[in-house]
RNA sequence: GGCCCCAUGGUCAAGUGGUUAAGACACCGCCCUUUCACGGCGGUAACAGGGGUUCGAAUCCCCUUGGGGUCACCA
């Protein structure tokens, strides 16, 4: 509820020329949180009325993207709503007779100012040393010379009347008051030639129409937001309240570009970050949910957020954090999910069969819980378990400096591979207490014996306990391995 | 350039006139351990600079510097 009690109405109003950027997914979400914990609305609205830029594929994948993320909407395009149309592009008629009302009013009026005229005038004006504002040649037009031009086939854009004296104040949940002189204000066109009307005022009309209570976006339009206050005052409209939330910045303090990475929430999703994960990155980035608790769903979010106080200052975006991040979630997954997500990949890399049997699906389970504790994410996790489906490709250099280069680690191995025979049932007890007490009969310590094998049988040096790979591998392939390591290490010795 | 916003460690970020200036990520060390990861313990590291106000400023004011935004017939 706002003071007065009406019902807390905020939006999110991307415009379909990209995909979902993770600046706009956290301005969504501020939002989203907003209507959460105040019992209002989130409406979602299609800010589409750059016609030549917008596509309905850039609009899919955003929907999607919020999906994925856990924002639903109240409002919006696909599932309609009280205010509808939620797409701009299908709403001329309001902003028509917007128009109409404002001119009819003497509110706004036409300008038939020539592109080289205005370019024209911005320049002389930079000479002079004056902002490159409009020169406001038409602003005084009569209704006789407007017909004439009308006449003479000319489309006029229409501009907005904007005071030349006082000041206008934008009152920031955020960031205070903020002051405006109007003298900065300009008369900045509100409907292009080609019939639809700029940003500024569909994004002040529909606010308007939808009886939007709290403006909750992005810092870079702190600067326009004057101008829109001067419309809803125009439009005779309640003004809303207006949150402008810092911006994200990239690691340079430049602001976030492909050049940095990763910047749509897609690309994440496709990189193995989980939406738990992204969207609690989010949070923090720019707001700081107290008590030193930075792990917080969806739910607790709702709970703790505070508009007023999100940070007022940009933020760098810190990829290692969000890994993190995303390796705390990734842990507590359940073994089917991380099967579900694992399993294309492991088909596509030929690890398993189409229809796994029960006892082989079991055993994939146990692969994978061995090592999902130690894994980042589900790519990192398929990378883990390469080793118990097929040999090992290569031996780790490092680890072959420090574990194959020894005099008789060849002769070991085999020994190994043929003492392993012995080892009834080939389970993790019985594995151990064999290297152990080789390790003892041999004169050397266990992990002599420990290293080289795990580097014979995996390739690398990390990994789950050694027993418990071996078992899982079973018997077969890790003798097989071991004399082919024995081989390679007699084959490479030279280099060793 | 005009206008607007911002400024605490490498990064996120507590702090709102009196604190040994939190915590997290990253980094380093130690412990645990057959390795790695996890975990535990510890460490390096910050109030951009200069003036005020005040008994006392990270906290309030001014200036400078720096960063960002905006000045479109893009949103």
């Amino acid at each position: 509820m706002t003071e007065d009690h009406t019902p807390v109405r905020v939006r999110f109003a991307p415009s379909p020329t990209g995909s979902l950027h993770i600046g706009g997914a956290r301005t969504a979400y501020f939002n989203w949180l907003f209507a959460r914990q105040s019992g209002g609305t989130f409406v979602l609205r299609i800010d589409d009325t750059d016609t030549a830029r917008s596509t309905e594929a850039s609009l899919q994948e955003i929907l999607r993207g919020f999906r994925w993320l856990g924002i639903d909407w109240d409002e919006g395009p696909d599932v309609g709503g009280p205010f509808g149309p939620y797409r701009q592009s299908e709403r001329s008629a309001i902003y028509r007779e917007a128009l109409q009302r404002l001119l009819n009013e003497g509110k706004v009026y036409p300008c038939f100012c020539s592109q080289e005229q205005l370019a024209a005038d911005r320049e002389a004006a930079q000479r002079a040393g004056r902002a490159p504002r409009y020169a406001r040649r038409c602003r005084d037009l009569t209704p006789e010379q407007v017909a004439e031009r009308m006449a003479a086939g000319e489309t006029p854009v229409y501009r907005f009347k904007s005071p030349i004296e006082g000041e206008t104040v934008v009152h920031d949940r955020i960031r205070g008051d903020v002051v405006f002189s109007n003298e900065e204000l300009d008369d900045f066109v509100v409907w292009k030639p080609d019939g639809m009307p700029t940003y500024h005022f569909a994004s002040c009309v529909d606010d308007a129409a939808m009886h939007i209570t709290h403006v909750i976006r992005a810092e870079e339009h702190l600067s326009n937001t004057p101008k829109h206050v001067v419309l809803f005052e125009a439009l005779g409209a309640k003004v809303p309240e207006f949150a402008h939330v810092p911006m994200i910045l990239a690691p340079d303090r430049s602001k976030l570009s492909k050049r940095h990475g990763a910047t749509s929430v897609q690309e994440y999703r496709d990189q193995g970050i989980l939406p738990d994960a992204l969207i609690n990155y989010l949070l923090l980035l720019g707001f700081a949910p107290g008590e030193d608790k930075e792990i917080l769903s969806r739910e607790e979010a709702i709970q703790v957020f505070r508009l007023d106080k999100v940070t007022r200052h940009a933020a760098v975006y810190d990829v290692k954090k969000l890994e993190w991040l995303n390796a705390q979630y990734f842990r507590s997954l359940s073994p089917d999910v991380v099967l579900s997500m694992v399993w294309p990949t492991l088909r596509e890399r030929g690890y398993v069969e189409a229809d796994p049997d029960h006892r082989t699906l079991a055993w994939i389970r146990t692969v994978l819980a061995a090592t999902q504790e130690r894994s980042r994410n589900a790519a990192d996790l398929v990378e883990n378990v390469s080793y118990y489906f097929r040999d090992p490709v290569a031996y780790d250099e490092k680890g072959v400096r420090k574990h194959f280069a020894g005099e008789d680690v060849d002769v070991r191995l085999e020994r190994l591979a043929d003492i392993l025979d012995q080892v009834e049932p080939f389970g993790v007890v019985p594995l151990e207490q064999t290297y152990r007490s080789l390790a003892a009969e041999w004169q050397v310590k266990a992990g002599m014996l420990i290293h080289p094998t795990r580097l014979a049988i995996t390739g690398v040096t990390v990994g789950p306990g050694l027993f418990d790979v071996m078992a899982l591998l079973g018997r077969a392939a890790c003798q097989s391995r071991l004399r082919r390591a024995a081989n390679w290490i007699r084959t490479n010795r030279s280099e060793l």
